[in-house]
DNA sequence: TTCATAGTGGGGAAAAGTGGGGGAAAATAA
DNA sequence: TTATTTTCCCCCACTTTTCCCCACTATGAA
């Protein structure tokens, strides 16, 4: 259960610092695109019960292949050095915009990891939504 | 279980370089015309599943003959040579497009060839489609 | 203070990736 | 048949990237 929210910087080998909280006994981890350019980081045991599900797409479906194609085609396993830091792929560092300062925050399932201007504009953007979104919420019983 | 994406080049004698991660043990792979203008790379183990499974298609249809023949008369079996390259079979050049520049994905079961160019349209194309998508799949908890 | 954990930076060995030479085998010609 | 060309595959040399390791700082608790 990933909660928080982190500032760290890339240094200049593209290696970023998984918080010590986000990595108890996990040193593997997946990283893919993300949605609103940032990225999404699974640990292993939630990325094969992904895998599964999308091995039960229909693959004579145009739509599920392309799909498929860009789902995995941004994915790329990264293991935690002795540190506990990943290496952030060069492919995956473009998607994102990531430059030097990232914020990396804890969503329940996943990790996200976001440059730290384009988080910061999200933040101030979805903050008073996050205000109505709540009042919705009490029908939820939450 | 193949994942990533990779840029590589053809050189002059038509070899291709096949990622470090895409070749855990194994030596021989089975080329074939994909979909989309792509070529299709199976281990072997998974080229044999396939295989059944066309051949317990229903042979009347016409449709799954024919499937099956391109499928199978566009394949060829291809060894990886020590430095991790495989020889690109002429035909199968022609059919891809393939010209220099060359982008390696992973697509869970298979690995795919293409074109840079080619791919990269194709991305351009189905970004959006993949953001509906996968922003759908989030809400399920994938 | 000392110890422990969290976080940062860099050197260097090993692995990944690139290119080309040259020999064996096959194909074509004489 | 022999000679010449082409294709393929094995090997060597080289560059780049990745990853492992060590040394260091900062903070907080005992």
């Amino acid at each position: 259960m990933f909660i928080g929210q982190y500032e760290h910087s890339l240094d200049n080998k593209n290696r970023l610092f998984i918080p010590a909280k986000f990595r108890l006994g996990k040193d593997k981890f997946v990283v893919t695109r993300g949605l609103e350019a940032c990225l999404f980081l699974f640990p292993q045991n939630s990325w094969q019960e992904i895998m599964q599900k999308l091995n039960s797409l229909p693959m004579g479906k145009a739509e599920a292949r392309s799909f498929m194609r860009l789902f995995a085609s941004g994915a790329q396993e990264c293991d935690v050095d002795q540190q506990g830091r990943i290496l952030v792929p060069q492919l995956l560092k473009g998607y994102s915009g990531i430059r030097s300062k990232v914020t990396v925050i804890g969503v329940v399932n996943r990790i996200e990891i976001w440059d730290e201007q384009k988080w910061r504009s999200f933040y101030k953007k979805n903050k008073p939504k996050y205000e109505q979104i709540a009042e919705s919420l009490t029908e939820l019983g939450i």
